[in-house]
DNA sequence: CAAGAACTGAGAATCGATTATCATATCTCT
DNA sequence: AGAGATATGATAATCGATTCTCAGTTCTTG
């Protein structure tokens, strides 16, 4: 059987959001779809395991999830509405931060403020 | 009454490493001194409200410590032990990251790969 | 030493996030 | 339509992290 149509509405609504969306979030966007907190979870679990969803991990505890398919980019996380957003572009030359002895194999970075919203709301 | 010795205890463990620390680790470091986690929960928390710690939120889920002496820098987390190390120096022009309309306070950059001991141990 | 306040460790209680369960509903295939 | 597999939503169960409780201990001050 394909995925299901309740999945297939997180999905979509997870490719649709400018960043990365933990469960709460997504399942707060279908409310009214009569969508399932267990679906959601579902579908995020199923999309991490056939590699086309990716967990992201960032401050303010929980995991979101992105799909994979946006390659390598960062996050502006808003200290107002939580919410995070994807950036595009990268920071280069961080190698000189390693220690002697350690290797790095890849790098987080997230800015933090305001989003355009949160900022002239305030 | 001064902060007691067990508090104390956690506050220099604090101190001696070389990275921010979870609680569980701190209480691991300790262990065999007979202090419990319990304690050393109080020691964060107070340390926190007197301006003393600062609470670090890391890829890696939970929430870690550091004296709030050490001014501003970033941290490298080794997939392996899972443990967080200080690193000195920074990163500057992020700012071309920033959307329009968004304000930028401040950035988190954390290095991600194996420590000195990991990666010579694999 | 005496009294009262602060501190302590162990384990219970709580919290939010995630996962498991289950009866029902939906889909696929014929 | 009928059979069997899969999906669904609600809720219960679980998990790890943190906080609370409490009886006993230690400190301070006199």
């Amino acid at each position: 059987m394909q995925r299901a149509k309740q999945q297939l509405a997180v999905i979509r609504a997870l490719g649709e959001a400018d960043g990365p969306l933990s469960a709460r979030e997504l399942w707060s966007r279908l409310c009214g779809t009569g969508v399932g907190l267990a679906t959601v979870y579902r579908a995020l679990q199923r999309g991490v395991e056939e590699g086309t969803l990716e967990p992201v991990e960032m401050l303010g505890g929980g995991v979101r999830y992105e799909p994979k398919d946006r390659g390598h980019h960062h996050h502006f996380l808003c200290s107002t509405c939580d919410h995070a957003f994807d950036l595009y572009g990268c920071v280069e030359g961080l190698e000189f931060l390693v220690p002697a002895g350690f290797h790095m194999t890849g790098h987080e970075v997230v800015l933090l403020g305001t989003c355009d919203t949160c900022g002239t709301a305030a």
